[in-house]
RNA sequence: GCGGGCGUAGCUCAGGUGGUAGAGCGCCAGGUUGUGGUCCUGGAUGCCGUGGGUUCGAGUCCCAUCGCUCGCCCCA
């Protein structure tokens, strides 16, 4: 009981876990391909000026979530706590700011030193996509279409629904923070601790705090919409009726809001009930500044992120395996004759294991137990003759078949 | 960083008011060294999270501590 166990927050995945993480990103993976995405990878750890100067130095991730640590030169080093800022640093890198746009998909894990919750840990895991270098909303509307499409692959849509809100252009949002901090400002004795803080840092987060306080002074806070320049308001209208035109339904929510600084325009989220308080399942935005804070030209670019684990937890089950063939050799005599077999199997593109170990029935039993859907049983008598004995384990029926013809005939 | 719940076998969990630890599932072996899944018989498994206290005696009561979990904050 007190052995080595894994560190907080991070988890095994093992058996029926792995199937249906394995099963999220392999889907997302092939939706996203359709749409034109490649896939990128890029080092899980970079240099902490990568996030410290991305994410905003008042985001919560900045401040209190990083896993940053000095490697043995000195060098301040991040194990990246999402993806998007990472692949921006690659696209500056790797000079690919000249041959725009770029469609990248992105699975892997990421890090954030939080409490561990339901859906929550310390190592989880992401799937996310960046269309960098476009600027119409139509590229807003794709991306968030193949997120639903995603969910839909998944068989997870029904749980979820997709909320949309615009932040608008830089003139928009400093105007409407400018009147946020105004309102709040007059109604400071009855916001919540918390909120007094976000009223100095980002006073957009008060939008989306659950504090009861907060909530009745937030119903009345005035919204966006006024605010925004005839540009942002047009954008946001563009990307409304083009989510219309891809098909996929959606709800405004104007109290959305992004943790990280560099969005503008686009915020979505596909949330769900089912999650306990981690009720987002995807979510992004449009991030116009972020490649040029790495350094590269101004780029305009959209994209999300979706938790796997998060998806993973709303899978009805996992996909079932394709299932095996066990070869079952009798006697020592048989040996050759089975790896042989087991080999040509292998070779047709079957899943095929070898019983060797016990007498018979432990070698059946053995061959039930991996879950084969047929054994093929090969002894002195199916040496003589070359014909195996294939027992099919479903309806546990026994035929002939000739030695030569199994892969054939199992295939 | 702050709150609630829970720590007993590999897993799921029983163990009124203190008397030296149980079930089901799983595992191993045999019934059956040329036949699995079903069935029968037998077996192993535990520093009862850890440390301390009260007591003749603690899984049970008290204190501390660690871990897990859910929630706040924030997010995928």
């Amino acid at each position: 009981m007190s052995a080595l166990q894994p560190v907080r927050g991070t988890h095994d995945l093992i058996g029926e876990d792995q199937r249906r993480h394995r099963h999220v990103i392999d889907t997302a993976r092939r939706i996203v391909w359709s749409y034109g995405f490649d896939e990128w990878t890029t080092p899980i750890f970079e240099d902490t000026r990568v996030f410290s100067r991305s994410l905003g130095e008042t985001s919560d991730v900045v401040m209190k979530e990083m896993y940053t640590f000095t490697d043995r030169s000195g060098e301040s080093i991040t194990l990246r706590p999402e993806a998007t800022a990472g692949i921006c640093r690659a696209l500056v890198s790797n000079g690919l700011t000249q041959s725009l746009p770029q469609k990248v998909f992105y699975a892997g894990p990421m890090f954030r030193y939080e409490r561990p919750q339901k859906g929550r840990g310390r190592q989880f895991h992401q799937v996310d996509i960046e269309a960098i270098g476009s600027a119409e909303p139509i590229s807003d509307a794709e991306v968030i279409a193949c997120g639903w499409n995603v969910l839909r692959a998944l068989g997870v849509d029904r749980l979820t629904v997709l909320e949309v809100n615009t932040l608008g252009d830089r003139p928009s949002r400093d105007a409407y923070r400018a009147a946020l901090v105004a309102y709040f400002t007059a109604h400071r004795d009855t916001l919540s601790e918390d909120s007094l803080q976000r009223l100095e840092r980002n006073p957009l987060r008060i939008l989306d705090s659950k504090d009861e306080r907060d909530r009745r002074v937030v119903a009345d806070a005035p919204t966006i919409a006024p605010f925004l320049t005839p540009e942002a308001a047009r954008f946001y209208d563009d990307l409304r009726r083009l989510l219309d035109r891809f098909g996929v339904p959606f709800r405004e929510n104007p109290r959305i809001v992004r943790g990280l600084d560099y969005y503008g325009h686009t915020a979505f989220e596909f949330v769900t009930e089912a999650l306990g308080a981690q009720g987002t399942v995807m979510g992004g935005g449009r991030y116009d500044g972020l490649v040029e804070e790495m350094g590269g030209p101004p780029t305009p670019a959209v994209g999300w992120a979706a938790g796997v684990e998060r998806l993973a937890m709303l899978l009805d089950a996992p996909p079932p395996e394709p299932a095996p063939i066990a070869v079952v050799p009798v006697g020592e005599a048989a040996e050759p004759a089975a790896i042989a077999a087991v080999q040509a199997l292998r070779q047709a593109g079957l899943r095929a294991e070898m019983a060797y170990r016990g007498n018979l029935r432990r070698r059946m039993e053995r061959a039930n137990r991996i879950g084969a859907r047929a054994a093929v049983i090969l002894g002195d008598a199916e040496l003589a003759t070359g014909v195996a004995q294939v027992k099919d384990f479903s309806t546990g029926e026994q035929t002939e078949v000739p030695i030569a013809e199994l892969a054939s005939r199992l295939a």
